[in-house]
DNA sequence: CGGGATCCGGCTTGATACTG
DNA sequence: CAGTATCAAGCCGGATCCCG
């Protein structure tokens, strides 16, 4: 048996600059990522839709955001040739289970805020004591 | 009882732009700061353990996200007067259980690479069929 | 060893305008 | 409605030099 640092021997070692886990996770828990994720966790959504439940992000952006989860098969795209268009955007089994986990991670920061919060008061205060 | 769109009735709110949780979502889950966790989850390590371990990092990032984390009370920095000078840094208890979290997403998303590795390669075929 | 300070190129981002 | 195209700006991040 071989030593190893991890505690697994999985072949994707997000640790590892040329890992292809890590683009991954840098689409799932980017700034836009996360949240696309967690929005679509509460269920189907469409393009304005999401773009109003995240707040603050662009047309653009959004876009991008859907078309790397997309490509990464963690959301799947439904567009009906309507007039006007009508396109779903919703998670797939995979998609589920990935925001499922950083639910978990987002709640779990949520809940502890104040901890947070109260640490930077203290760590603001120790390094501003009269500028 | 409130109708609402959550569910449940945190104060905090990562959906709202000014919520200052997203904020520190950004600094758990931004590139380096969930591969830092990731690192000190396994257990305490120095500057330039932590430097090689997160592969990739430069130091200036490193030193950066370090602070953030420190500053929003999830790792501890362990400074010893000595020379050459020793630093450790370690998860609180917090940041304990925001690793946890994210070294659960992580591991799922290692484990499910070769769906998505799959998954990018049908959607490069149905958009490239000839250059 | 463990950083802080500075400079600077380029990728990411945000507006805006346009299309189907 | 659901995007794409374009472009300028700005911040990210690397390189370098420095210090305790």
């Amino acid at each position: 048996m071989q030593e190893r640092t991890a505690e697994q021997d999985l072949p994707y070692d997000v640790f590892s600059r040329a890992c292809p886990s890590r683009g991954t996770l840098e689409h799932v828990t980017g700034r836009w990522g996360a949240l696309t994720l967690g929005a679509l966790h509460e269920g189907s959504l469409r393009f304005n839709e999401l773009r109003r439940r995240v707040d603050g992000v662009s047309e653009k952006m959004l876009a991008q955001t859907l078309h790397a989860l997309e490509r990464d098969g963690l959301v799947h795209r439904e567009a009906q040739p309507t007039n006007p268009p009508r396109v779903d955007y919703e998670l797939t089994p995979l998609g589920r289970e990935v925001a499922e986990r950083l639910k978990a991670l987002i709640q779990c920061l949520e809940g502890r805020m104040d901890e947070v919060l109260a640490s930077r008061e203290r760590y603001d205060a120790q390094r501003m004591p009269t500028p």
